[in-house]
RNA sequence: GUGGGUGUAGCUCAGCUGGCCAGAGCAUCAGGUUGUGGCCCUGAGGGUCGUGGGUUCGAGUCCCAUCACCCACCCCA
């Protein structure tokens, strides 16, 4: 018996349905919001992620599924959807296509993880990113995009969390200032601290362990350190939100890793999922770009974690499956002339397609009995019985499954009837 | 990668301190007379008790290992 890999799973009928319609309203608000789909490989060559995601993060140093191909290269399944999108607006020159570019994303995502709750090793993901502008308007757009998207969904009690981490100008001069801070503290610190000091000092301060909370209450804040120009950026972000109507926190300890991330980051947080509570996440990066070998071209963009999403939705109570298309259930009694009934049936079937209705019948021999009982059971809505005896006399028996109660008209109209029962429905 | 919990039919679970206990409910399929559902009744199929070792006369039931899932840490979606 072999099973899925450890950290994936198979979606099932039943399941899949809210996927399509979590899917659905992707594609529709970006074509609202002016985003077009790109589809990148899910694999890239593993410099890619190594320089776009950086050498020293978790991704990069313990979980990309990478592996050598028959021809010796090094591949990597993709991490994160940021890498490629940048990679194929340089290799197909998008950057001299008119301004701003907005593209989004949507697609499987691969990261050596140990599950858990809300975290695999396969997960999905669709993400904004818009390439080219500088103007906060688009961090704003894209946060825009974000809450709507939820908001549209119907999802509960989630939260904007907002921050910016500066620039390259401001920002190396604040983490030297607080690795300043933090040194004379070192042993005070935890152990994981004492190495995030080096690797990444501005997470010390999103550090639990008590002692290096204490420590950090009075460290230098980035926000207060930012330099006029990010400073400006953060302030037209918020207001921006403001305007519309956007709710939002600003938290100070919202960190991204590394030196191509710039100004906004954001992440949107539902508390109730404990751990993996986070089921957005985005920012600007101005600098990714260009470190790909690109010309300056600024960014920014969001991913939302779509089986986190479910999760949250599931807590929110929010009801994803759509009304099932009604079903018209064709059935044929039993006798010496049942085979011919059975084509009749196929050709009824057929008809019924065509007029635009789900139709369906049995195909394991069963007793008309036995096929209404599972006519019954699939929720047919009507139920057209071929009888030897009403077929002679040219007439099918409509039976309503809810009303409980049947009639019989001729062959020629089934579909007129069924298509007037139907509008009749509707009112 | 580290720590803790769990692992019995498709699903939810029972099986006390090792010995006819391999079970229930639901689901599936078939019947309840001759051409009709949803309720009810009857019956059937389906399990190497995660896997591999070990202890024992005998192991779902004890021990070890391994795998998977869940939870937490790390990190993130």
């Amino acid at each position: 018996m072999i099973n899925v890999p450890r950290g994936t799973k198979d979606l099932l009928p039943g399941e899949v349905e809210k996927w399509q319609h979590l899917e659905e309203l992707v594609r529709h608000l970006c074509k609202l919001y002016g985003y077009q789909e790109i589809r990148t490989p899910i694999f890239e060559h593993t410099e890619l992620f190594a320089r776009g995601i950086g050498e020293t993060t978790d991704i990069v140093q313990k979980e990309m599924y990478t592996f050598e191909d028959r021809g010796g290269r090094s591949i990597t399944l993709r991490p994160e959807g940021t890498a490629s999108v940048v990679r194929a607006y340089l290799e197909h020159h998008l950057y001299n296509q008119p301004q701003p570019v907005k593209l989004y994303y949507i697609g499987p995502m691969f990261r050596y993880d140990r599950p858990q709750a809300g975290r695999y090793r396969q997960f999905h993901q669709f993400g904004l990113e818009c390439l080219g502008s500088h103007d906060p308007a688009v961090d704003a757009e894209v946060i825009c995009f974000t809450w709507d998207y939820f908001q549209r969904l119907g999802l509960k009690k989630f939260t904007i969390e907002l921050n910016s981490i500066g620039c390259p100008i401001c920002r190396p001069r604040y983490t030297k200032a607080l690795k300043a801070f933090f040194e004379p503290y070192q042993d005070s610190l935890c152990s994981f601290c004492r190495e995030r000091l080096h690797r990444n000092p501005l997470r010390v301060l999103d550090c639990k362990v008590p002692q290096c909370q204490e420590l950090g209450k009075n460290a230098p804040v980035l926000l207060e350190n930012l330099c006029e120009e990010c400073q400006k950026h953060f302030s037209d972000v918020q207001s921006y939100l403001r305007v519309l109507k956007i709710p939002f926190v600003i938290n100070p300890r919202l960190v991204r890793g590394l030196d191509y991330y710039t100004h906004t980051a954001f992440e949107v947080v539902f508390s109730e999922l404990g751990a993996q509570a986070s089921i957005a996440g985005g920012g600007r990066y101005n600098n990714l770009v260009e470190a790909y070998g690109g010309p300056p071209v600024p960014a920014v963009g969001v991913a939302v974690g779509i089986e986190r999403l479910l999760l949250a939705l599931e807590k929110s109570g929010v009801q994803l499956l759509p009304p099932k298309e009604p079903i018209i259930f064709v059935a044929t009694a039993a006798g010496d002339s049942r085979p011919w009934l059975e084509q009749e049936a196929m050709l009824l079937l057929m008809e019924l397609r065509n007029a635009g209705f789900r139709a369906e019948k049995d195909y394991l021999g069963r007793s008309l009995k036995a096929q209404m009982k599972s006519a019954g059971k699939i929720g047919a809505r009507y139920v057209l019985i071929l009888g030897e005896e009403e077929m002679a006399a040219g007439e099918v028996v409509i039976r309503d499954m809810r009303a409980g109660n049947q009639f019989s008209v001729p062959r020629e109209n089934v579909l007129k009837t069924i298509v007037e029962m139907k509008d009749k429905e509707e009112g």
